[in-house]
DNA sequence: CTCATTGCAAAGGATTTGCACTAAT
DNA sequence: ATTAGTGCAAATCCTTTGCAATGAG
């Protein structure tokens, strides 16, 4: 009964707020919250362009402020002079692998990392507040997708 | 032997590049090299000024290109609208704290941390490449700060 | 009907670039 | 002498803001 989409909890949050349920709004957070991918404006907007909807850069990123502030979103910095954003996953520290060719992103837990950021944190003095890990690397499609590059190459 | 202030690993790096050393860079390098915060540019604009040298901006951004290429400073990006920039410390992959009330870092290491990244990428079937942790805190000394500051205003 | 959102265009802020001038090798 | 760096100002690029028109509750 908590399996409803992603985009519906959205939804109901934007009730709760007493916040207008626009189309712009629902289809920025439909594509955001069900991406795989880091997404970027210009690419959101491309996105939007590709179903036949034109929104205006502005309101995508007042959209993006929204669930951004809401939670269900994050955002993420790769260095390249804009954001990109993914959909918030449940998961309190989730631990991520990132592919450096493809974005896309794969999860997983590990407790003994929970254990070992707590003692590490407390060796330093720290009060620890969170943690956030990263594993870069070439996922296994992108792996396959460059040997066959390079097979047909070599033929 | 290997003991040399670091900003004189970044002179012998730019003589071996023939490139030249100007007053600017080495001056640029000095503070940012021997920083313990993460600096913006403008902070260095400024801590510059203090020292009583007017640097363009576009130097400054030039320079950092330079310590950026040549590996001896490393950029963080704390969603501010503008970036900082560390000292890259010798650690292939370091692990950090950062205190998220003063900015600053201290680093440590796991080997166990180091296996874990390895045996879940394989179980994803990636190929790692590297990886970054960061445990979010309060330091020492915040604490400490922020425990006079509230007996003070007690009182 | 009222209040928030939308889209456009203009503004803002960090970073980059073109170019004449200066300095390092 | 060459070659590269510097400073300035103009230009870029992402993001934000002002405002009249529009749409949701």
């Amino acid at each position: 009964m908590a399996d409803q989409p992603v985009v519906d909890r959205f939804r109901a949050w934007l009730s709760e707020q007493h916040l207008p349920l626009t189309p712009q709004r629902l289809a920025i957070a439909d594509l955001l919250l069900s991406s795989d991918r880091h997404l970027s404006v210009e690419e959101l907007i491309d996105a939007l362009a590709g179903r036949g909807l034109k929104v205006g850069t502005a309101t995508v990123y007042r959209t993006i402020d929204v669930l951004l502030e809401s939670g269900f979103i994050v955002e993420r910095d790769r260095g390249e002079g804009f954001r990109r954003f993914e959909p918030m996953r449940g998961l309190p520290h989730h631990e991520q692998l990132l592919c450096t060719a493809c974005g896309c992103v794969e999860e997983f837990r590990d407790p003994a990392l929970e254990r070992m950021t707590h003692r590490v944190a407390d060796a330093h003095g720290f009060v620890r507040e969170r943690h956030r890990l990263v594993i870069y690397g070439i996922c296994n499609e992108c792996q396959r997708a460059a040997a066959t590059a390079s097979a047909g190459a070599r033929s």
